[in-house]
DNA sequence: CGACGCAAGATTGTATACAAGAGATTAACA
DNA sequence: TGTTAATCTCTTGTATACAATCTTGCGTCG
């Protein structure tokens, strides 16, 4: 089935695809974290060898989304509390960051894409449903990151912002929070508009940190 | 010869031997940035097979000291001028997250322990060569990143610095730099010791920005 | 009845063989 | 002589085979 590459995959390899496919699979829950993650099954499943599933469980146990053990085996990474809280604390700091250099450096265009996907997220978190809204909020926040114009960075948040997205995407589907957020992203909004750095840093970072503390909360409850 | 493990890397495996020996490789500049990574080249001279040494050089290059062109091989990633800004500004700021976060959380014993390795970085300043300045210069950052008591930190900042050793390597050895770089920690340490939070991260991101210039410098000079 | 140890099975780690693409070299032509 | 195109080699990508180790279940012993 991945056998066949689709055209806009070309010139990657089969071990980049499956990794990509792992990774969806894992990002938009359809493993759960502890879930085992065979080799020999996935190889049979994705109809290749082991030999790029390997490679691809490797790249991804790298990048934090992935458990091994060596001799033992890979699992989807499944963080304690502890370190749900501590990488949350580094996303606040990164983001917040990226609000701050976004002022300092962002075009007035990328300036102009950032209030673009700002009144996106106004538009869902009115009409749309609290999956729509997590896209577009996915799509904000997106924005301000690019607006840093410091890839390292950018490269950074999107790892960090991985691992966290199985249960961030929990969080933002939680009922009441979308109209939270946005109250919160309009501060964010505006202190970008006027270019105010150190109000869209400590902004950014106190909004990141809430999801933090509903994280923390919504695992406790669901025991996770 | 890497074939029977130290027993200090028991339960390891040969892939992961390998990898740590290439990386330091690379860290201690043994090879050079741009050097190409040949996996059959590498597998004989380290009696193993191409399969550990892939292994190896995948787990590298996603965490940035190798670059991986499908079909085209492995080579010692050699970041642009831009890059490495870009990294320094990323490193810069989680180092002053790391420094606040000290200031706040460090247990009596961390701080004392950061004292300790500032009064070593004194001692080797003034008595010691640039290579054991160096090293107990890394050690004094990093008994910081441990008072944050933020494992995610620690991991993200020893992921970063670990792609700036190569070129951090040659500022610290710079003549000058040794006594310049004292004086900024002088200032850190006080801050950390009074739990100056707001000062220690700010005195933190100078410092590393100010390496950044001197890595700039240096790299326009040797043309790298 | 519980704990420990051992053996069988299953799964990972490593090696080797084969396939396919990228880069270099050479030859032909303008 | 410079340029281009085709072939040919060398390296990587993938598959499979074999070896080593961990886990699991059962039996024995305390």
């Amino acid at each position: 089935m991945l056998r066949t590459a689709p055209e806009s995959m070309a010139g990657t390899t089969l071990a980049e695809r499956i990794e990509a496919r792992i990774e969806a699979d894992i990002v938009e829950g359809r493993v759960l974290p502890g879930d085992r993650l065979d080799e020999e099954d996935l190889a049979e499943r994705l109809s290749a060898s082991r030999t790029p599933v390997r490679e691809a469980l490797r790249k991804l146990a790298s990048s934090g989304l992935v458990t091994i053990r060596p001799r033992a085996g890979a699992s989807v990474a499944r963080p304690t509390m502890t370190d749900l809280v501590e990488l949350f604390e580094v996303v606040a700091e990164l983001e917040a960051f990226a609000a701050r250099l976004s002022c300092a450096r962002a075009s007035d265009a990328q300036l102009a894409e950032i209030a673009r996907m700002h009144a996106l997220c106004e538009h869902e978190a009115a009409n749309g449903t609290a999956e729509s809204y997590f896209e577009v909020n996915r799509r904000f926040h997106g924005a301000i990151w690019d607006g840093s114009n410091n890839s390292a960075l950018v490269e950074q948040l999107r790892l960090a912002d991985r691992r966290l997205s199985p249960y961030r995407r929990h969080i933002t589907f939680h009922p009441g929070r979308c109209k939270d957020s946005q109250s919160e992203h309009r501060k964010i909004a505006t202190a970008l508009a006027t270019r105010s750095a150190e109000a869209a840093a400590t902004e950014m970072r106190d909004h990141v940190m809430i999801l933090s503390e509903d994280a923390v909360q919504l695992a406790r409850n669901l025991r996770l």
